[in-house]
DNA sequence: TTCCTGGACGGTAACGTTTCCAAGTTTTAG
DNA sequence: CTAAAACTTGGAAACGTTACCGTCCAGGAA
């Protein structure tokens, strides 16, 4: 029997039946090293003014008793930010939001940052208490997906704020974001190279990159020397698989079906591809963002891709900036670039109409 | 001019362009609605004790200045913990770990209570770290997917603990998990029952979930009367797709290659639907945990599957009441069930060796 | 020596809230 | 009508930290 050794853990021991464990004070520290008050936090805080060997005993003090900060005691102190950002975002669910949060998160927590999440349902009005809320909890700044509907109140919050993905209105802050417009234009360009004519346009009710996107697709098509046909510029009433679904198989059964199929959201290629699946039908499919096992389904599916991740770490990073004071310039516009990648299912021709 | 005695709050030196806006606090409340401190520290709280009329005084001063609690602030009060809670967790990009924090953030935002990430690396120390930066936050709770390594040191951090997804060791605290055992089982009887004899299984370096499933699945052959395979249980250096890819191309290269596959793991049934794509072999395969697009691969997966969303909820309301002394009950153990849900790969009947 | 300079350190006042206590006011009971 | 009880209300202390303002002491300059 392997015995295994005592774990190499010389912890300051608390007392296991102890729930309500004080945890010691810096005024706890100070007296078991014998300094003042104002000594311990000078150590605490980086040791300026402190004699090195002053400073030792401090130290030992804080080892001893395990004594950790009391951050919310520090923010209390007027000007001080409490160390924790805020990032307010939809669906953790849609690996996008999620890929944002964790490289976010990563940044922040490298700085010593914490992020606190807001919960938020679809309404505007939930979104608006979510930062009501967030901001009374003294973040040191703001990252928010914003949902539609105007931010201006967000303006004397007195905080930070840096938008993700898409722009706010009312509100002339920080915004990261990736080339919507590029991104349509690529699809479109990219379909309309294959010999494509009548290329369908499925849009998300999430106006901003909704409308970049397909004002791109728009380029492209003029660029060719085409027009779009409106009928095939699809509305959808949600953002879900599912109404992709539905729509798509409504277009697919039209008498003059389109040959290709731009889906402007992740969710909504699932649902193309779902209804095609079904319908035993093959048109081109380019998906709008990349995603896991895009590149394992029967037909690898083609996309336009941006670095998602670094989305969440520059607003990470520019947040960070801001909240310290280390970047005043005016409000920035980070714009990242999408490439396609061809996977197959984008590169099928236009089948012949008769 | 008028000759107001100096305010405390007349708009500080702040100056049209700063950020810096003051909030209002309790003080300019009271002062606004002639009252006292404690008067709209009543009121704010629920206003018991306050006769109606001061209290809606009080309220219009309330909206009149747009007062917010400062969060930070009430928390500092002895016994009072912030409203928020903590969950530490390892990759957000899995969509299991995505799953429980959406559903955990909508139980705690339901309660008014926010909810604060730590950024987690894979290694125990950062994990330890990152909790400590938390409790030091002073949040009301913690749910936390553990990484192995011994977890006493919060037996006396004074905070209500919820672990999830699997028990951590050191420490008696609630647990929150999915039948593991039962889903390995389910998932070998599930094969056997196909007349499959030489199962291999897949194993994450995830000590606890990973021990469970190989019982269950040890179980399902001991019942049926057959010897598991000492050299089909492999135990991955990590739990990622490439490692299982790796792992199965050597698995179905040997010359007694198992005839069936259990993935103990999302990450890992993609890797091994990976390394079969490309070999070009079907044996049949059962994955752990559903996962999206499983039933759009050119397989569908079979797979074990339980309420993920739900193993998040369950902490976040044990949490919950914990933090608010409401149960007092000794540690929970909540576990979860599995089902199998057959989709295709899973019911491959074995192939004749010769 | 004396004076000054400057670094090291101790003490204390905030920060904004909750909670307790005392004081004031109303209602109830006798 | 009076006394007690119940309810309102104001004020102040405390939570743990940081920032500021002194004091003290060493050491250099005069």
């Amino acid at each position: 029997m392997p015995c295994r050794e005592k774990e190499v853990n010389p912890v300051p021991e608390t007392f296991p039946n102890t729930p309500e464990a004080a945890r010691p004070t810096m005024i706890d520290v100070a007296r078991r090293a014998g300094v003042g008050l104002g000594t311990v936090s000078r150590v605490v805080n980086g040791g300026h003014g402190v004699r090195d060997e002053t400073a030792q005993r401090v130290r030992t003090a804080i080892d001893q008793l395990g004594f950790q900060r009391n951050e919310v005691a520090r923010a209390l102190r007027p000007g001080k930010k409490s160390s924790s950002l805020a990032l307010v975002l939809g669906d953790l669910t849609n690996p996008f939001y999620a890929t944002i949060a964790k490289a976010s998160l990563e940044v922040a927590g490298q700085s010593g940052f914490a992020v606190v999440l807001g919960s938020v349902d679809e309404d505007p009005e939930g979104e608006k208490r979510a930062i009501r809320e967030l901001v009374s909890r003294q973040v040191a700044g703001l990252m928010i997906v914003p949902d539609q509907g105007d931010h201006a109140f967000l303006q004397g919050a007195g905080v930070p704020v840096v938008f993700v993905d898409r722009p706010a209105t009312g509100i002339d802050a920080d915004i990261v974001m990736v080339d919507n417009e590029g991104g349509g234009r690529l699809a479109a360009e990219h379909l309309l190279g294959q010999g494509h004519e009548r290329i369908a346009i499925l849009l998300a009710p999430s106006y901003y990159t909704t409308g970049r996107r397909l004002r791109g697709f728009r380029r492209a098509h003029r660029s060719a020397g085409l027009d779009v046909d409106e009928s095939l510029v699809v509305q959808l009433p949600e953002g879900n698989a599912e109404s992709a679904e539905k729509a798509t198989r409504e277009l697919m059964l039209r008498p003059d079906p389109p040959t290709a199929i731009f889906a402007s959201t992740n969710f909504l290629t699932e649902g193309v591809l779902r209804a095609l699946g079904e319908l035993r039908r093959d048109p081109a499919v380019v998906g709008f963002d990349d995603f896991r096992l895009a590149d394992m389904l029967p037909t690898p599916v083609t996309v336009v891709a941006s670095d998602i991740a670094e989305l969440g770490r520059s607003a990470a990073r520019l947040l960070l900036d801001r909240a310290a004071g280390a970047d005043t310039r005016p409000p920035q516009r980070i714009v990242l670039p999408c490439a396609l990648i061809p996977r197959g299912s984008g590169e099928r021709p236009p089948k012949k109409k008769r």
